[in-house]
RNA sequence: AGCGGGGUGGGGUAGCUAGGUUAACCCGCUGGGCUCAUAACCCAGAGAUCGGUCGUUCAAAUCGACCCCCCGCUACCA
């Protein structure tokens, strides 16, 4: 049998700011298929990346008053640790900052323009002389010369509708500083767009698997005519723009991000010592090439980057299906970083676990319209689904046979049409899901799922084993049988939606971590040793309100720190009276530490690549002396030292005069 | 303004592309059952003529026209 390939993608999310639930659906719905791919055994890549070009970065770059490089890689180096607990299972998770991906769009971008589908021309553009940069059209503020509304911005105004053009406003002001933008001429590269009209149309109008959404809108957009694009800007901060004359100009992000995909699936086989192996995904025409997006991205999915994939005239693979959700709101508004309304992603799981919000969130998943967050929805995926019809039947399956079964698979007697019907039922179900995944049916799927469990609820109320245990031990032995086949159908089937709890179930099943789809429906053999359950999931006994405030109260504490916490950490004057390099280790001292105690304390330091040992000696630093001690190469950490940090130069912290060692710091 | 999507019992979500059995499912509500299990589980019932009007048809939530309302997009908010 052929193997399938498919490349699996999410759309680069902007990290000028941590996500937010809505901005994570494309990349949680990429990665349930993903999972759900690689359970079938096939050749799957899972790649996304941050886009860390564009001005809404420099923008808020400016607001803190850091560059957008420092800005992007803090928030990247977050990303990362978030989307890990997430568990999103992405094989490279890169940034438009890589050096594959520039290179990679720069040579990609001459190639284009060889090919004659590049021209330049002039235009006047809104520049800010204070920010001394040239605005994006939204970066324009103004009156609206149609309705007199004071906030409109330069490509529209929001209160009438009607498209503008930043000239017209009156009393234009630049939105980042609010001085008066003046009109300058500037040189641009253009993208012909228009000379891929007719390839465009046949391939989206060709293509079975796009969803309507994208179907519609994408044929409507070609309809209305196709205007050269604008590929570069006047900022530094971005891809230079490989074409002559062209020096000091970047790339606009449109233009290099959806070339991300591409980057980054070279830079994880070049990774992993296989360096043609993206041209598998890219190139071999059996390999589907699968992006999940937001509704606001599908031109640039589905007219753009395939657009610049032919431009290149190399074959490339176009998208195969842009699956495209709908907008996920928070208690009916659209989430607003500034506003504060909505959830972001690291807020959630300071609330809950992971598998809570990837379960509600794929459950609720919009598909055909926009779908609201709303605390009730929530309480009512996690306690009832998931607690109450899910985790309760694993629960009352699994408890029974370790009380009555010793913990065994019972061997099952004669099945009666009840029981056959159940397991009938399993390959039915089994076979739904498969189907609604196969179809990008995520939610369906999720419903499901949850069906087969109560399914398997409404058996054993049926089969009532707890009677027939005293009377038919033999029926009670066939029930359960029956019943702990639902467990393990189970345990495949979550894997893709709550990958954490399904783990966890095959724990309780004494069954591998990994595992085959098909699996699913292969029975466990009678006399299989399970081992105890526990519960799976905690119910939520808070109210809507009561979860705002949960959620309001981690939203203080991550903008302040409170004296009493403060007051928790035992900062100390310390002085240094040993310092042995560990062996074997890179960067590791191990210091002995005086604190004023009788005892000094060991403080394992990452700096030996910074201080020899011997200045070392006899120093006063800051140490902070009530951390939990931790081994690190196997020597007990006790305390650790302070020191400042930028990019690789490091700066103990000292005190400004010799004082005694163990002075408190406060 | 144009374009796209949507308006389905009290709340939420499917169904509409290929019109046709009693409009499905979850939550909630009412009544009952069970006691293995996480105050869980199961059964039964009430509750919508599918935004409105007109039309096509033997037959429309499903197709067409017009209208009302909501959301999004219109090229730098998933």
């Amino acid at each position: 049998m052929k193997l399938e390939r498919v490349l699996v993608t999410s759309a680069w999310p902007y990290i000028q700011h941590i996500l937010h639930l809505g901005n994570l659906l494309p990349i949680l719905s990429a990665d349930v298929m993903a999972r759900y791919y690689r359970l079938k055994g096939y050749d799957v890549l899972f790649v996304s990346g941050s886009d860390v070009h564009g001005t809404p970065i420099e923008v808020e770059a400016v607001r803190q008053g850091i560059s957008p490089k420092e800005l992007t890689e803090k928030n990247h180096e977050r990303v990362v640790d978030l989307f890990k607990k997430w568990m999103i299972s992405f094989d490279n998770y890169t940034t438009t900052e890589s050096p594959v991906h520039k290179e990679f769009v720069m040579n990609f971008h001459r190639k284009v323009a060889e090919n004659g589908y590049v021209f330049s021309q002039e235009s006047e553009l809104p520049y800010c002389p204070k920010c001394k940069r040239f605005l994006p059209d939204r970066f324009v503020e103004g009156e609206c010369p149609y309705c007199g509304y004071k906030g409109a911005r330069g490509d529209q105004c929001e209160q009438c509708g009607r498209l503008l053009d930043p000239t017209k406003l009156i009393n234009a002001h630049c939105s980042i500083c609010g001085s008066q933008p003046l009109f300058r001429k500037t040189l641009h590269w253009y993208f012909d767009l228009p000379k891929f009209a007719d390839q465009l149309r046949e391939y989206i109008a060709n293509n079975k698997q796009f969803p309507d959404n994208a179907r519609n809108f994408s044929l409507k957009f070609i309809e209305e005519g196709l205007k050269p694009r604008p590929m570069t800007r006047d900022s530094d901060w971005g891809i230079p723009a490989p074409f002559p004359g062209a020096e000091g100009k970047t790339l606009y992000v449109w233009f290099e991000n959806v070339l991300g995909y591409i980057s980054a699936t070279i830079e994880y086989f070049k990774r992993h010592g296989d360096p043609d192996g993206w041209r598998r995904f890219w190139f071999d025409k059996d390999a589907k090439i699968l992006c999940f997006i937001g509704k606001d991205n599908i031109p640039f999915h589905t007219i753009i980057f395939p657009a610049l994939l032919l431009a290149t005239h190399e074959d490339y693979n176009l998208p195969w299906n842009v699956s495209t959700n709908e907008w996920l709101n928070f208690e009916g508004q659209k989430s607003s970083k500034s506003r504060k309304i909505g959830i972001w992603i690291d807020e959630a799981l300071k609330m809950f676990p992971a598998d809570y919000w990837r379960y509600t969130l794929m459950a609720n998943r919009p598909e055909t319209s926009d779908t609201n967050f709303t605390w009730k929805i929530f309480l009512e995926k996690v306690n009832s689904d998931l607690n109450d019809t899910l985790g309760n039947f694993i629960h009352r399956t699994l408890t029974f046979i370790n009380n009555y079964f010793d913990g065994e698979v019972p061997k099952p007697g004669r099945l009666d049409k009840i029981d056959r019907e159940m397991l009938n039922a399993i390959n039915e179900y089994f076979r739904r899901v498969d189907g609604c995944l196969s179809g990008f049916h995520i939610q369906a799927a999720t419903k499901n799922v949850i069906d087969l469990a109560r399914e398997g609820n409404r058996y054993l109320n049926e089969k009532k084993p707890w009677k027939t245990i005293k009377l038919d031990p033999q029926s009670a032995a066939t029930t359960l049988y029956v019943s702990v086949q639902i467990v393990k159908a189970l345990s495949v089937l979550l894997e893709p939606f709550i990958p954490s709890t399904a783990r966890k179930i095959r724990e309780f099943l004494n069954l591998p971590g990994k595992m085959q789809w098909e699996d699913a429906i292969v029975p466990l053999e009678e006399g299989h040793k399970i081992g105890k359950a526990k519960p799976l999931f905690e119910k939520i006994n808070l109210s809507e309100e009561e979860l705002q405030e949960m959620l309001e109260e981690i939203r203080a504490l991550e903008e302040k720190v409170s004296f009493e916490e403060f007051s928790r950490i035992d900062m100390r004057v310390g002085r240094i009276i040993g310092v042995e390099r560990i062996p074997r280790s890179k960067n590791l001292l191990k210091l002995t530490i005086d604190v004023g105690m009788a005892d000094p304390k060991v403080a394992v330091a990452g700096i030996s690549k910074y201080y020899r040992p011997e200045e070392l000696l006899n120093r006063h630093i800051i140490v902070v002396a009530n951390l939990k001690p931790k081994k690190i190469f196997g020597i007990e950490s006790e305390v650790m030292i302070l020191a400042a940090q930028h990019d690789d130069e490091i700066a103990l912290i000292q005190p400004e005069k010799p004082i005694r060692p163990g002075s408190r710091v406060r």
